[in-house]
DNA sequence: TATAAACCAAGTAAATTAGTCAAGTATTAT
DNA sequence: ATAATACTTGACTAATTTACTTGGTTTATA
């Protein structure tokens, strides 16, 4: 488990289609507006989300991004896990050290890595959704158009 | 809150440490040939967690680092904190977008990390030194002169 | 058919991480 | 005192990861 401004990128703008998913698809040119992240960087990560089936394309004008599955069913750590490159990390067991003491070490931090997965494993989108001002947003989106009828480019 | 190869080496160089406290200082050069990282950049590591009040170096000869405070007293955020620069990450607030959306995403994103700094912050070195494994290499260490006559250099 | 979007791939720039080198300073054993 | 040990500091370099750029191709809608 790794935490970088990447996995922060990716979590927000899953945060984004979780809040919008009522309203339709969100397309990754908004999200790049919105979230100051360059378009081509937010293709990238979301390829990575795709390929774990964290959210679904829809092509075509209209189309965008939404949700693969319901929000209570993504992990926080799911997300994060998906656009991080996986390394293997700990216990090359090259090491060769004196006592043992260092696979020992290893292993402390291999708990502890595991604990923190589990933790954000716990923590779901909906779990945002849930929350009053996100909730407060919904409802003004769902209430009225909010597409203007002349968007700024 | 940040999660890297560099809070992994810092908090397994402070898990080596706190092991080894009732033994006594524990030298760089050893954690650097155990754990298989260079030595400089231990020091680096080591700069920044001296000035965090987190370690105690030792100097002269049979010196090396030991903890500051008790284990129990130092927490894995707290590691993690000292060694990672702070970019203070969000709400930059200059994106200007249609409709606080984004701010809201960034206040949720605040609001995790704030869960995950608490998390870490909840778990201390004491909580590695209790499991059993760690007590039998305390328990030989404390037992036994483990110092070779003619250690390899 | 024109357009708006996802999708794809290669390459580059910037930032961070990791390591190296070198010249110190402090402490202790002898 | 002197030498050995070990910490301290700073500047520099290499490697890796992050972020962005460019230039396309598909696909669906209108």
């Amino acid at each position: 488990m790794r935490l970088s401004t990447k996995g922060r990128y990716a979590v927000t703008a899953m945060m984004d289609l979780a809040i919008h998913e009522p309203k339709g698809p969100v397309t990754l040119a908004e999200i790049s507006r919105c979230q100051s992240i360059s378009l081509s960087y937010l293709e990238q990560l979301f390829s990575k989300l795709r390929r774990e089936n964290l959210v679904r394309g829809v092509r075509g004008p209209g189309g965008g991004y939404r949700l693969a599955k319901p929000a209570d069913e993504i992990s926080i750590a799911q997300i994060i896990a998906a656009v991080d490159e996986k390394v293997d990390s700990t216990c090359g067991g090259d090491a060769g050290c004196d006592e043992g003491n260092t696979c020992l070490t290893h292993e402390l931090w291999c708990g502890l890595s595991k604990r923190i997965y589990e933790f954000l494993d716990g923590i779901s989108l909906k779990d945002f959704l849930s929350r009053p001002a996100v909730q407060d947003v919904i409802q003004r989106q769902n209430s009225a158009s909010n597409r203007p009828a002349f968007p700024l480019n």
